[in-house]
DNA sequence: TTGCAATTTCGCAACTTTGCGAATAGACTG
DNA sequence: CAGTCTATTCGCAAAGTTGCGAAATTGCAA
């Protein structure tokens, strides 16, 4: 998303320091949110990247075109790993798995 | 797997050949059971690297040693995104997701 | 060998994701 | 406006993953 000019970013800055500062699993919850969309965003770019409608995709992985739409959902929760493969795999792309270190502190 | 000495890696080499050459559906299984494995590698790798016995780490993210032994078998093939990240939060560790291009042909 | 902790395997219940059709909504064109 | 294509939402059944205890096995040290 966009970065915004002074006022509404104080506005944002001080809204997190509020509800989230020194909260650990609001932090947790925020971060998975966050991971799902970033989830959702990738695979609608890859499809339409690739030219396809959302039933040309389902077509191609054999399901139908309001399963695609689940996945391209930012609020959908229930990704896994099965799918983006087979998603990957229509599209020739290989799903990489890294677990990166995350900085304790904050 | 440890490499071996010359005759033996040609007897692999052949029969991949004799095998998978060609053949994509034989191919993809053979790749997903490599992501497979190398996921079960990466999650005992990094709770033996945090110093954890199966049911230690387990507790952390409440659940029991078996199903932690079960992710850590190569030939589970059922790995998902919530587990993984699970593994990860209780070990530090941000789960990243990245869909890689693949070379088309050979 | 014995003892003990760690790992592995099995079976099944509980929960989660997927499959899929039907209905709805939005955008664009003629 | 009607017609068409695309995307979205809903509900429920099917398939897949997780929970978990008990029993079997492995590995190591006394």
């Amino acid at each position: 998303m966009a970065k915004r000019s002074k006022p509404t970013g104080d506005a944002v800055e001080i809204l997190h320091r509020r509800f989230y500062a020194g909260r650990p699993s609001r932090l947790k919850k925020l971060e998975e949110a966050r991971a799902n969309e970033e989830i959702a965003r990738k695979i609608r770019a890859l499809r339409t990247a690739a030219g396809h409608t959302q039933s040309q995709l389902a077509k191609l992985i054999g399901t139908t075109a309001s399963v695609i739409c689940r996945l391209e959902d930012a609020d959908y929760e229930g990704h896994s790993l099965a799918m983006l493969r087979r998603i990957g795999g229509a599209l020739n792309q290989r799903v990489e798995i890294r677990f990166v270190p995350m900085r304790r502190s904050a």
